[in-house]
RNA sequence: GGGGUCUUAGCUCAGCUGGGAGAGCACCUGCCUUACAAGCAGGGGGUCACAGGUUCGAGCCCUGUAGGCCCCACCA
């Protein structure tokens, strides 16, 4: 039995079943095969954490249509799946978790603990990987990887190792920026800036007069939006060209509270005309403050705890919160007669972008990677076109980026991650960095040692990725074939945390960029542009879209009308318009298979000889070489736009190549000699020519669309052969038609001609008319006649009258001028005209009165005067309305009355 | 402060070598024409933000102006 579609287009009665057939058959599977060429991927790895929201819908929509195109292509895909372990994401997830059991991770131990998140791991690790496939996507799951695996862990303490030995990390005393609620340091990258409403409060410090005593007259003047901080002041600096302070260089102030002379420092990074030129100097709380410190030698002392409260440094104010400390220490500076005023300021405060808490700028000991020598290679191979970025703007952001690198923090205080490969020897404090715990210090012979307690930042392993993956440190076959991938699928907002990360890393650890190009999508934002957050409630969950509409409905709404690198809005209405799509799709494969010869029969033996035969049937008519020669066009420029990765362009054109040309048109022309028996050769090289078109469309739409291509495409051919494996079409010449071409968009000129004037005159469908074409050219007759058939049941016409003058058209017909031809209709034909005559004389009649109506109520000197101005004036429109219908009239009847 | 980007139909947006102003939704008119009313046919609607410039020709290139969004920096 032949296999038929369902009546009615349903994408949760076949999705699941068809992804599960794909998986079944091992067809995302890759292995290396030197006979052919490799393309790969590598996924941006979601958090275990995570659930599947609409950036990763987007994400990975993009990369599975790549990865099924360059499949169909004939390369030998690999889209690398994998997941993140998120350190300080998960962390923060599982302590909160904890909490609301009334653990905290201390009680717990860091083995313990480790022991939960693993756990953790276990029960939701799984999860979106589950929901990725529901999106379609074609991962080599069989590959899965783990930022925290065996192989990735070893990776990761190889780049370790090796760059310490390098001298291109190292542990150093620094500003780092603290997050006292996640008490842990962060990156640069991941503190968030945001404008808050503040205070500037002015304060001034007591000189020190030449004999030491605190002067009563003269101070020095500043402002500060942290005042707590002025505990750990070391220094005030002035300008060493402002006159106003050029005296007092070297001299001293007097510090309060903490009873301090410290210094008056002269260094250019004050700015003379900003405030009064005086800046407190607190090296170990801000990272210009520190700067200015190594440059005068100045004392960095440290007044803050870990949990941001004062510590022993900060005299009585020790034990108090950072908040609570500036009131109290304003309040007595004002007690002092040492607050000058308070201003209101609006300025940025850093938060960290995981919790929200303000960051404090703290000096300690972590580790760091040395970037002035890394980043380099990442600058030229951007700058050289080794590596694309797309769109090209990115590019200017990243170069924003290295041209002001600092060295990168990577250690954090954090339990979840990797822990830093670096033991300090009991007994002489001697530092080892190695693979292995060292079993005996070569410095001292003791063989005691503990290990850093601290872990690496999330994106040190994430840096490693594209090479980790296929089993790097170890030089694996794998390696050699799939590497260098082909091109990274992400999102803008991570292009310093990750992308920038992979690429320097993969040329020093590699030698060799980690792909080729990077292809930038936005983000996907609420039906308003907000962007979709938990706070917020607006985000719209990609599986429940996926329930109700479709995973390729939802797919296609994500990649149409969008370029690359901008942000998009998400709304029903536009996942709406690509189910119809679907539907549209499924209803033309229907029709089509409806129309197949009979199981069976000789018909069908003779239509597979043709379609084996894959070659033009001699009995092709003009229409069905214009729709195989407008394919053959949109399989050339989809497959050009997608090289350019212009997914949103390349769709679109399916789209409308699908559903204008194909069904609307095509199928339209085709309907007279399917339904006709009589020219089976015709008929047949309308079924070849039907089932071509499909085929090769559905095979441009399946990177897009695969479940429903799927499932049309293995019914239509009753094979269990998946489209997914199929080839992708290409260009043919004997496909191409231009003659074809022009000769069937001149007769839709002419359809749609006569459409919009029977439309016009509102002449119902089923009323067909005389078409006579006047045309003194042999070609332009030939043309109509050729194509008569299909012609006449498009532009509703009884007959086609092909006439060299125009005296041979009755008199009392429209006239539809083409640029080739002269198309006239007889009006007899259109409408039956005595009764259209009796018809428009009533509505003249009508006309009549209304008009004397209005003209009388217009000539009422008391309705002019007593009625309000908005209804005469709507009166007024209303005659003129009048007349102008009055005019319609009477031409339509003076026309129609010339044939009577 | 530096940089990016946007301003095109009522709404949301395409328009990527400078030559046709487009799509989806919404709107109006007429159709249940047996693949599809989740549809068909026809239609209305745009000084492509504004002002200059380059060009035979500008939505697209250049300069400036106005407004929106984003990123980076963080003058204490």
């Amino acid at each position: 039995m032949r296999k038929m579609l369902a009546k009615t287009y349903d994408p949760q009665g076949i999705e699941d079943r068809i992804y599960k057939n794909w998986e079944d058959k091992k067809y995302f599977h890759a292995e290396v095969d030197h006979s052919k060429t490799p393309f790969t991927i590598v996924i941006p790895p979601p958090n275990i954490t995570g659930q599947l929201h609409m950036g990763h819908a987007l994400d990975n929509t993009m990369q599975d249509i790549l990865i099924r195109w360059k499949r169909m292509q004939g390369f030998n895909t690999l889209w690398q799946p994998g997941t993140d372990h998120a350190s300080i994401a998960t962390e923060v997830k599982i302590i909160n978790n904890l909490k609301e059991q009334g653990i905290s991770k201390q009680d717990l131990g860091r083995e313990k603990f480790l022991e939960y998140c693993w756990d953790w791991r276990k029960e939701y690790g799984g999860r979106i990987v589950n929901q990725l496939k529901k999106l379609g996507s074609s991962c080599d799951w069989d590959r899965e990887r783990f930022t925290m695996d065996e192989g990735c862990n070893k990776a990761v303490t190889e780049v370790f190792v090796k760059m310490y030995k390098k001298g291109w990390i190292y542990k150093g005393s620094r500003i780092i920026n603290w997050c006292p609620v996640c008490n842990t340091s962060i990156s640069d990258a991941e503190v968030q800036y945001e404008e808050q409403a503040g205070h500037f409060w002015h304060i001034k410090y007591p000189l020190i007069e030449e004999d030491g005593s605190i002067s009563k007259t003269t101070f020095l003047e500043f402002a500060t939006t942290r005042p707590e901080t002025m505990l750990g002041d070391t220094a005030v600096a002035v300008h060493p060209e402002d006159d106003r302070y050029n005296n007092l260089i070297g001299r001293y102030v007097w510090l309060p509270f903490v009873d301090r002379k410290i210094p008056i420092v002269a260094d250019e990074y004050v700015d003379r005309e900003f405030g009064t030129g005086v800046v407190k100097i607190t090296p170990a709380h801000d990272p210009n403050d520190f700067e200015v410190g190594k440059r005068h030698n100045l004392p960095e002392i440290n007044i803050m705890n870990d949990n941001a409260t004062i510590n022993e440094n900060g005299g009585k104010f020790c034990g108090m919160g950072r908040y609570e400390a500036r009131a109290q220490i304003v309040k007595e500076l004002d007690e002092m007669g040492l607050l000058v005023r308070i201003e209101d300021y609006s300025h940025n405060v850093g938060t960290h972008d995981r919790c929200g808490t303000t960051v404090e700028p703290l000096i300690k000991q972590q580790w760091f990677v040395k970037m002035d020598e890394l980043i380099k290679p990442a600058v030229k191979a951007v700058k050289e076109g080794e590596i694309r970025l797309i769109p090209r703007r990115m590019e200017k952001t990243y170069f924003n980026w290295t041209d002001n690198i600092r060295d990168w923090c990577i250690s954090r205080q954090l339990w979840w991650g990797h822990r830093i490969p670096a033991y300090y020897c009991d007994e002489c404090g001697e530092t080892v960095v190695a693979k292995e715990a060292p079993s005996v210090c070569p410095k001292c012979g003791c063989t005691h040692f503990t290990q850093d307690p601290d872990t690496l930042d999330t994106w040190f392993s994430s840096a490693l990725w594209p090479f980790s993956t296929l089993g790097w440190p170890e030089m694996t076959e794998d390696l050699k074939y799939f590497y260098p991938t082909d091109v990274l699928v992400t999102g803008y907002d991570i292009i310093f945390f990750w992308v920038i990360r992979m690429i320097f890393s993969g040329y020093e650890q590699m030698g060799e960029r980690p792909f080729k190009s990077v292809l930038f999508h936005g983000l996907v934002r609420d039906s308003q542009g907000r962007k979709m957050s938990k706070s917020l409630g607006n985000g719209i969950d990609p599986l429940q879209i996926i329930r109700d509409y479709g995973a390729d409905a939802l797919r296609m709404t994500l990649i149409t009308g969008n370029a690359p690198g901008n942000d998009m809005r998400f709304y029903d209405e536009r996942v709406i318009a690509n189910r119809n799509f679907a539907n549209k799709i499924w209803n033309a494969s229907r029709f089509i298979m409806m129309n197949l010869p009979e199981e069976g029969s000789a018909d069908e033996a003779a239509l597979k000889a043709l379609i084996d035969a894959d070659k033009v049937p001699a009995a092709i008519q003009a229409e069905d070489k214009w729709i195989l020669s407008r394919l053959n066009d949109t399989v050339q420029a989809v497959t050009d736009n997608m090289d350019k990765y212009e997914l949103g362009i390349a769709v679109q054109k399916i789209y409308d190549f699908m559903w204008d040309e194909f069904c609307d048109w095509y199928i339209e022309m085709v309907k007279p000699r399917l339904y006709k028996t009589d020219d089976m050769d015709s008929r047949m090289a309308a079924l070849w020519t039907l089932q071509k078109v499909l085929i090769t469309g559905l095979k441009l739409l399946h990177p897009y669309m695969p479940f429903i291509t799927e499932e049309i495409f293995t019914t239509v051919q009753s094979s269990e052969e998946s489209i997914m494996i199929s080839s992708w079409p290409v260009f043919r010449e004997d496909l191409k038609f231009s003659k074809e071409e022009e000769t069937i968009e001149n007769i839709k000129d002419a359809v749609r001609a006569v459409r919009a004037v029977r439309n016009d005159r509102q002449v119902a469908p089923s009323r067909k008319a005389k078409i006579f074409v006047v045309s003194d050219k042999n070609e332009v007759l030939d043309m109509f006649s050729d194509n008569k058939v299909f012609f006449e049941t498009l532009a509703s016409a009884s007959d086609t009258v092909l006439c060299t003058d125009k005296s041979e058209v009755p008199d009392g017909a429209l006239s539809v001028i083409l640029p080739f031809a002269a198309l006239y209709l007889p009006l007899a034909d259109l409408m039956d005209v005595s009764a259209e005559i009796a018809r428009l004389e009533k509505e003249e009649k009508r006309l009549q009165g209304e008009l004397k109506r209005s003209a009388g109520m217009l000539s009422n000197e008391k309705f002019l005067a007593k009625a309000p101005a908005a209804k005469i004036e709507a009166e007024r429109e209303k005659q003129r309305a009048y007349e102008e219908q009055m005019k319609g009239v009477r031409e339509e009847l003076e026309n129609l009355k010339k044939l009577g």
